[in-house]
DNA sequence: AACTATTTATAAGA
DNA sequence: TTCTTATAAATAGTT
């Protein structure tokens, strides 16, 4: 139908592949809506264009894509939310268990009031805690003990750094006694810059 | 295109409108691959006769029905799987808050070797700690004092008991003395009669 | 499902 | 995009 005919393959001509579409997706909006009205079908027709436009049509008795799918997908049983479901099902049974096992370590560590608890259970209860605090006290024990050896170690540092000044100046003063008082003047500056340096 | 011209609407004759959906179906989905070709269109067709039958066509390069939609929802922002999302995802939001609040209380209540803490937040796990034991400890004290009053409580009862047969033992007895020793064959008989009663 | 007269869609051009 | 129009394609009525 035209003034020639076409092949049916892509249309390369991009102009002339937008004028087709044009037509040609009137005319197919125009075919379905016929079809839905004189047979009494109900159909949705959904379309990206190649430059990524939208269009949809769908028959006056469709009320929404969403609805329609969702009847699509209870007749075919074809399982377009039911994939979705599954992850997010799967994610939240993980999440249960690990709540789970939360609220059974919670359960361990603490007294509830409402509960009635036996004596060998609270037993146990304190147990527990007494291992925490023996875990708490171990480890508060070991940080201090680092901390005492850090500063134990910075302390004999500055010991030794005053160690070696007191050697360079001893020495220094023991060049300047060999000197004798010869060039008494610049004595101070010397000494600066040799500190300086170490 | 026909014999005659027909106006668009519902065909009342179900022979005659049964022989119309075939042919216009086929013409659509005829109409609806050319587009798709000509044009570099992707697109879905779906449609329910009114006999409840189901037909698609989907372009070549659309692989699913589900995932098209999901890409029409996607360039859409229309709501198909998202109202059903938001439900789990509040579900979810609720459940992860819980699960923060729960890994936050196991964290005051555990030393994790692998962290490292600083030595007041070393004190503060030890203070909780202490809180817990307390917890647990005057718990554990009021249950034993509960059980403690209950025995006491059965051991009065039972010394009152006790009390009451000694009564009633010296009561028998009285009469027994006072009845002297005139029928002294069956009185083990008569004090078990008289006690089974009380 | 097939035929075919006729209507309808549309390719090419403006 | 839209109009025009020659021509291809679809299909109504019929078998």
């Amino acid at each position: 139908m035209g003034r020639g005919k076409i092949e049916i393959k892509r249309i390369e001509n991009p102009t002339q592949r937008q004028g087709t579409f044009y037509k040609r997706r009137d005319g197919l909006f125009k075919k379905a809506r016929e079809l839905s009205v004189l047979c009494d079908v109900e159909l949705l027709l959904l379309l990206f264009s190649s430059s990524g436009k939208i269009y949809k049509y769908h028959a006056p008795s469709v009320h929404s894509v969403k609805e329609f799918v969702q009847r699509y997908e209870a007749a075919t049983q074809t399982t377009i939310l039911r994939d979705h479901c599954k992850e997010i099902n799967s994610e939240r049974a993980k999440m249960e268990k690990s709540c789970e096992q939360m609220e059974k370590e919670i359960r361990i560590m603490t007294v509830d009031e409402t509960e009635n608890y036996t004596v060998p259970s609270l037993e146990a209860l304190e147990r527990n805690l007494e291992a925490a605090m023996e875990r708490v006290r171990k480890e508060m024990e070991h940080k201090i003990n680092r901390e005492i050896n850090y500063l134990e170690n910075v302390v004999r540092e500055r010991q030794e750094e005053g160690y070696s000044l007191c050697d360079k100046l001893s020495h220094v003063q023991t060049i300047n006694d060999i000197a004798g008082a010869s060039a008494s003047v610049n004595h101070d500056h010397d000494l600066d810059l040799k500190l300086g340096f170490n």
